[in-house]
Parts: structure tokens; C-alpha cells; sequence
DNA sequence: CCAATATTGATACTCCCAGTATCGGATACG
DNA sequence: CGTATCCGATACTGGGAGTATCAATATTGG
């Protein structure tokens, strides 16, 4: 069942992972997805074939350190009410569009997704991931009566994460937090 | 004002321009973006050098290509209810999404408008000009007293062009046009 | 200690493709 | 005619991903 018998000779040096994940970490925050695996290789202080012995493709490279990226921590809020929760999370999700480094770098991540089915599931996850960890704002949603019971609550969260994506990526103006949570909860029919 | 003086020596030939639009068009939507100038000229049946003199470079060529792409006519519905005709215009939204060729460019054509900001604006244009071509449903909504005065139309707009867009990037399943519809006009509170 | 094996940085190579340059031939204008 | 531009064809340049090979070094089993 193990494919490691016994490792022999010379170790992987951990230090040169190290070197190389910092590396693509800061040139991809820097200059977003267009660098060269020499830059990589030359910016960790590192042999061109040690990125190469890591990473098969460009691409393998680019999505573990992606993976990494998108693996930030999201407070989840408790504001008292569901609005103003609401509110919050629309507001966090926004942050990534507002400095101009995390955005190009964000539209270029959309945009990968677009052609490699590996950087869309990593994004679909992430974001299911993020996503179900705010499940709790729903549920006291639901507890108080804020929200109608059998909601749909993936159509809720994928709206306004679209509307952001939207916006963002035909760097459109973001929206203003509290009319999205308006529109979600009330819509746009006049109130009966 | 004018800088053509006069031009001198042979004309471009408008069967050239022709014939590499339709190779362009035909690739693209059979291979999506990834396409060699060479495949264009070749199945063009026509010089390498005649691509060229007509595009600087391969975005450019693209660029045209795709804007011709997005010209497509979007029928303007008018089935007496406000519902009725934003469920009719999410459903033609989705309709890009469900030919799986058409979804794979238009996921591609997402994509390239993240790293190309003239693709972005192409899309964007598009967008709001098709959008903008269905106010008139907007209108008669506000006639009917079925939307609520001073609506952020674009808001609205976005919230399921974004849906739609985030889903199909992403390849999650394509949204219920009902149910985007009953969550655009009603929100997620229960009902007063 | 020793032999076998794998990693290290360095370098040179192949392959693909966008973009450029040049060709002889064709066509349009003055 | 003479000149300028287009035509298709072909060869070239340049950049970057991925591969191959090198001597040097490190690790482990015997």
C-alpha cells in the first residue's frame, strides 16, 4: 500500500521548499500570475530544477500557492441581528477588491478558473468552505425569525459572492454593503 | 484631419478579411481561445503574413472576434407581469451556460477579462447595453407598481448577471430562473 | 568506512508559438 | 511605366516552459 519503501539518498532540503513557497508567495502578490519559473528560481536564491523537482508544471505550482492564498481566516459576526450580520460578511468579502494588488491578483485568479478546471474547483471550495463556516449567521437568522424557513441558502450566499465576483472582475464600482443586504432580505418589490 | 491622403498600390482584399473572420469565429467557438495563428491562417486558407497585416497581434484579432461574438440579439419580453419577464430574461442569461462549447468560451472569455482589462470592458459594454435594451421591462414594472420607486436597477441587474456568472465560471449548477426571480423581487425575510 | 541513491545549483538543450523580415508575384494608382 | 501595397510562402528572432546532464553534496544501508 506504501509507495515509500525506504527513502535513500539525499533528503529533500525543507529550507529550499521554504525559500520557493516564499518566493512565488511575494512575486504573485507583487506581479500577479505572469512570472517565469526563472524569476521564481532566482528570486528564492534556488536551482532552476529544485522548482521543477516540486512542481511538474507552472501551473502545479501556482495552485499550491493559491491554495495557500485563499486560506485566510474570516471572522464570523454576531452583530445581534441578522442585517447587521449580513452586513459584515458582504463587507469582508468585498476586501479583497479594495487594495488594487489583491484585486488584479483576484481577477486573474477568476480568470485562470475560467481555463483550468483545477483553479475553479479550488476556488469553489474555498468559498463553499468560507461560506458554510458563516452557516451560523443563517441559523440565527432562522432563530429570530429574519429569514424565511427553506430558504435557499447557497442561492442567498452565491448572490451577492457573485455580485462581488461581477463587479470586481469587470472592475466595475463595488457596491454599497447595505443596499445588497436590503435587496437580499426585502428585494426590490414595493413593501406590501 | 483625415490621414489617408490617398492610398496608393493594391487594396486589402475584402474576401481575405472575410475568410479569416470565419476561421477565427468557427475555431473559437469549436476550440475556445486556445487557438495558434497559424491554425487561423491555415484553415483560413490563407497567408500567415495577411493575419498579421490586419491584426498587430493575437489579443487584437480575438478582441475583434469576440466583440462579434457578443452582438447577439436579445428578444425584449413582455408577458404582463414584471415575474414573467425577469424569469424570461434569467433564462436568456443562462442560455450561454448551457451549450457546453459556448459555456467553455464564454468561461474563457471571463477569464481573459481578468488579465486583459480591454476584454473587461468589452463584456462590460456588452452587458450594459443588452441591459439596458431590457429597461423597458423595468419601466413597465415600475408602471404596474410592481417594483418599489427609486430601485438601484443596476443592483438588481447585477445581482443575477453576477449569479449567473459566478455559477458558470465556477461550474456549479445553473440557478432555477423562479427561484432567482422570487428572491430578486421578495428577498429572503419572511413575508410581513 | 563505503557504496548506492537522490538532491543541489548550474548550464545547455528542445519545443512551441507570437511576432518580424523578406521574397517573388500580383494589382492598383498616377 | 513606376511605385506602392497586397498576396502567399518561408525563414528567422526571441521568450519561456519543460527536459537532460553535470559535478558536488548529503543520507542511508551494509
Amino acid at each position: 500500500m506504501s509507495t515509500s519503501p525506504t527513502p535513500r539518498g539525499r533528503r529533500p532540503d525543507p529550507a529550499v521548499d521554504a525559500k520557493i513557497r516564499a518566493a512565488v508567495a511575494e512575486l504573485l502578490t507583487r506581479r500577479g500570475l505572469e512570472i517565469t519559473m526563472d524569476e521564481v528560481a532566482a528570486h528564492a536564491g534556488v536551482g532552476r530544477a529544485s522548482v521543477f523537482r516540486r512542481y511538474a508544471t507552472k501551473r502545479d505550482m501556482l495552485l499550491d500557492a493559491l491554495g495557500q492564498l485563499l486560506d485566510v481566516h474570516v471572522a464570523i459576526p454576531d452583530t445581534g441581528s441578522l442585517a447587521g450580520d449580513l452586513r459584515q460578511v458582504v463587507h469582508d468579502t468585498l476586501a479583497v477588491w479594495r487594495d488594487e494588488r489583491l484585486a488584479t491578483l483576484s481577477r486573474q485568479m477568476l480568470g485562470e478558473a475560467g481555463r483550468d478546471p483545477r483553479v475553479a474547483d479550488l476556488i469553489r471550495t474555498s468559498m463553499r468552505d468560507r461560506m458554510t463556516r458563516t452557516w451560523a449567521v443563517y441559523e440565527r437568522g432562522l432563530e429570530r425569525g429574519e429569514l424565511r424557513p427553506g430558504s435557499d441558502l447557497w442561492l442567498l450566499t452565491d448572490l451577492f459572492a457573485g455580485l462581488v465576483a461581477y463587479r470586481g472582475l469587470l472592475s466595475l464600482d463595488p457596491p454599497d454593503p447595505d443596499d445588497v443586504v436590503r435587496a437580499l432580505l426585502h428585494g426590490f418589490a414595493p413593501a406590501p
